[in-house]
DNA sequence: GTCTATAAGGTGATAGAC
DNA sequence: GTCTATCACCTTATAGAC
């Protein structure tokens, strides 16, 4: 059994982690600047977690399944479908917003080391099933137009996460420096556009 | 002057740094894997190139003025707006495809080190506002809603390019492993499906 | 549990022969 | 221009004192 020291340094430990994993990558980050941030000694990271490997497998996979539920939830009742989805777009923007190097994160780890994906499926019951069921309601019952459930998906996801993850591209080519016009605005912008415009291309005219 | 061996060998350098850089990033990249890349020695690199960091620089300016005319160049038209959008959908989610690694480098290594953008901007004119205003003038017109071009950009490079950089997720996520249905396939769809959204998202009812 | 010191191996970079 | 050999440093990981 754990004493209480033990839990707030392991926790420590995971919550600097998280932080530099997720900034620099598995390859970028340094086991020093995770002992730094937490507050402690190197050896201590090995005490307490065998390897980087470890360590980072460890954040990886609570990094995804803190996001799953976030992404899921708000699909769980029984509202109207277009309520939904705005409601959706307004917390998930939020979230990302919050965490903008999670989904970068994600993606380029799974990307370079799809094994990690992969273990994370064994532990988790992800069941996106009744997303794409509640979608395809719709689609049959003539409410919406006919759309493949991951289409619709997919599109709302792309549109609330790119924009956050190419902030500095988009800042850099498309927002001049003048005071005019900020990314902080732009993203206040996209809150309501990207509702309209989901919703808009799925509802019957 | 370079011999003709001199530009085959440093060409050569600069595939294979391009190909491991893309795939590993900064972080993740080997002088050793380059080296083996591009069946030369490793020292060969360092004569070539003074330092990783400058190789790295050279692949990633290279990378992104690559890709920048194939952004712009569909708009430099006198087509129809709709027609336009249509082709650089096309265009654009086929350079992608064919380039899967080339999105989230440039993202990545923006993130975490934005002076290598900024160094990108005082040597390439990236005009791209033609663009903006071509998008502007339809709205003056009223053909198109009134929205702010960017958006419009945004948009579309999300629609395009997340489903690609997202890959490993989706396939993991929501395309299960009957072969009923495939990430290909998946992709196939939206190119019709994408710039119809698009379009229908601006056009006047 | 936490620390200092150090080992062991990897990685970018250089020297020098050809 | 290209190679082999090697350096110098960095990074993960462990040993051992407290």
């Amino acid at each position: 059994m754990n004493t209480k020291k033990d839990t707030n340094t392991e926790e420590k430990i995971i919550r600097a982690a998280k932080k530099v994993f997720l900034e620099h990558g598995m390859a970028g980050a340094r086991m020093q600047s995770i002992a730094d941030e937490a507050g402690i000694n190197k050896a201590l990271l090995h005490y307490y977690f065998r390897s980087k490997e470890k360590l980072f497998s460890i954040v990886f996979q609570k990094a995804v399944k803190e996001a799953i539920p976030q992404i899921v939830q708000t699909f769980n009742s029984e509202e109207h479908l277009f309520d939904k989805i705005r409601k959706f777009v307004g917390e998930y923007l939020k979230y990302i917003e919050e965490n903008p190097y999670l989904p970068m994160f994600v993606i380029h780890e799974s990307a370079s080391r799809p094994e990690h994906l992969k273990e994370l499926l064994n532990t988790v019951k992800f069941d996106n099933n009744f997303i794409i069921e509640s979608i395809q309601k719709e689609v049959d019952k003539g409410t919406i137009i006919p759309i493949r459930p991951i289409h619709l998906i997919v599109n709302i996801i792309s549109l609330c996460v790119f924009p956050i993850v190419a902030k500095s591209m988009i800042n850099t080519f498309f927002i001049p420096n003048n005071k005019d016009y900020s990314y902080e605005q732009f993203l206040e912008e996209r809150r309501n556009m990207v509702a309209d415009l989901i919703i808009n291309s799925i509802k019957i005219c």
